[in-house]
DNA sequence: TTACATGCAAAGCATTTGCAGATAA
DNA sequence: TTATCTGCAAATGCTTTGCATGTAA
């Protein structure tokens, strides 16, 4: 077995113990889920995105379910949403601290290590102290579509 | 007349220009949305918070044309969109560079001057090099709703 | 056996669009 | 006069939900 193969298996594993850790049952559908969104190293999808590379695995798992599933594991933190654009989330595998470059032309997101920005000079926090999460999201757009 | 009174007509004298600028007829609908939009000073709004203002000052003007009037507006950068959630756009007359923080729990909107954040070390950016806009979203949650 | 999951179809919601009638130039 | 605009209602696209059936523990 190659190493990478075993990184994976292992990232699919450890989606796995988080469920449980959660009290949330393995059923098939979430088993089958878990391991195409943590089998693949890093990597953002969405709801149809996975609906489809379902359908090519040739397993059938309703959307609803899909976007269930994909709200549940971003509940405890197995997934991050990310708020792209109007009407479409997308959901990050990426665990470790960082944010995301939204390239909006090609609806394609990179993303960017947490030390790379500094946040130091953002102004005090209103009113409610204890944060929860910080997002960011760098949108680009090509020069071309100035007027859209 | 008040010095702030006078600013204020000053920047709904310069959108109505900026409409002129782009063939765009300035039609009564747009000449109302336009003077509630920048006669306040710097705001957020969406379609709806503009539908009521509206209302509430005795007009009528259909969401469609609110809709259809902000997006236009902000196709020649007399407005800004935000994509703050899902299914949810605000639109920002602050035509100074300057980021967003969004504290969603209070779907509050509150300006960052672009100086504030150090962006020097985002990754090379691919492909397209000519940038037209760089959007960011610091997003904010308070601690008890960390499971939503 | 029972609390939790799934899948379908219907509902929801913000936004967009087609089109007929109205209006600015 | 004519290109553009407005408003309504219907359509859209993503997402959520109600509910009957299925399944893990």
């Amino acid at each position: 077995m190659k190493k990478s193969k075993l990184y994976k298996d292992f990232n699919y594993i450890k989606a796995l113990s988080k469920l449980r850790e959660n009290g949330i049952r393995p059923t098939s559908q979430r088993k089958i889920l878990a391991k195409i969104i943590f089998e693949k190293g890093n990597r953002h999808l969405n709801a149809d995105d996975l609906f489809n590379e379902t359908k090519k695995l040739g397993y059938s798992i309703s959307l609803a379910t899909i976007y269930n599933t994909l709200k549940q594991f971003s509940s405890f933190g197995l997934l991050k949403e990310i708020v792209v654009d109007q009407n479409k989330s997308m959901y990050c595998n990426n665990k470790e601290p960082h944010y995301h470059l939204y390239v909006e032309d090609e609806a394609k997101i990179i993303d960017i290590p947490n030390s790379n920005i500094d946040l130091s000079n953002i102004p005090e926090i209103p009113a409610c102290l204890n944060l929860h999460n910080i997002d960011i999201i760098v949108r680009i757009r090509t020069l071309k579509e100035s007027s859209k």
